[in-house]
DNA sequence: TCCATATAATTAGGCGCCATAATACTTTAT
DNA sequence: ATAAAGTATTATGGCGCCTAATTATATGGA
């Protein structure tokens, strides 16, 4: 997580960019203040979803376990599968599936094929869980929004892509 | 930490558009478009940071030093600013200086007119360590905004900022 | 002058997230 | 049939962050 309150402005950097030559004062602002605004909103919704008792990465896996039930008519999505599509590894989506599982949101269910494989699926809790958080969270989302025009978002997620592409890119 | 490989479609939030009203389907997949490259992007730093030795909060506290020896010649800063700026509580600024001090990084001084407090500074290795840090760094913050050309930076700037006024200005 | 209050720093204890390494089991491919 | 690959779990540990309690110091009135 990113912080710092006070971001560095051009006068901080100045006396470092004698010295630096691959430093580039506007590209590192804009990178600060990219994280921090980032940062911040990811702080605020994790906050916001604390209070209703999961955690980002619990949220993160209930919102695969629904995309993966509407797509497919509720079939469910093995842990290793959940793994890679959240970015963690298996031993860390264990972890996760076990408060999940003590808390009533997740079951897990054996494969039918495949007896390494497990299942895991929504309960009804869960997706109570869901209901309860998704209108305010869209709606807090929507608000954030709300001061940009439609070009502007269009043009904002076009300069996010294109970060992104240079991301993926160079490394 | 944000993370989710694939990011929904449009077509995954048809279903629930007639369920929530409060949903606006362009907000949401920009809301998460924007976390996505902002995790990306602190995860590909804290990994680069990692392999010099220090933890995004560790860099962070390098950084707030730096900057207040640049700017008032040397000064220091006590924990508890340094816990303001850097967005933590004391008693989490204690943990990261006490890394920070067993690794020769920072040095801790009496303060001279009150007793309670201690300044903070960087010693000669931790500048060294940044001095390290900072050259590659730098050129992988530059090589990420490389494709953007002036205005687009400074379009994404003021888009940002418009979302950062709208996160203080509702909460 | 003394007390209440505020501030500074630390410690103790805990939670969440994440990783690596080791283990056990099942499936698959040759 | 056996080796290789995949699935899931446990054990262990690190990091960052928190709250609450403790200790020390400073300060502003009554």
């Amino acid at each position: 997580m990113f912080h710092m309150k006070e971001l560095p402005n051009e006068e901080d950097f100045r006396p470092l960019v004698p010295e630096y030559s691959s430093l580039d004062t506007s590209s590192v602002m804009l990178f600060y203040l990219f994280l921090q605004v980032g940062s911040d909103m990811l702080t605020a919704f994790e906050t916001y979803l604390a209070d209703h008792g999961v955690s980002q990465g619990r949220f993160i896996v209930l919102l695969l376990l629904l995309r993966s039930q509407v797509r497919n008519n509720g079939s469910g999505l093995s842990p290793s599968e959940l793994a890679r599509q959240a970015g963690v590894t298996r031993a860390t989506m264990t972890g996760l599936m076990k408060g999940l599982q003590r808390d009533g949101l997740i079951e897990r269910l054996d494969h039918d094929g495949d007896r390494r494989k497990a299942i895991v699926r929504l309960t009804r809790k869960g997706k109570e869980s869901l209901n309860s958080i998704f209108p305010d969270y869209y709606s807090r989302i929507a608000d954030l929004m709300n001061d940009l025009e439609d070009e502007e978002r269009e043009k904002l997620s076009m300069l996010l892509h294109k970060v992104k592409n240079k991301m993926y890119s160079s490394k």
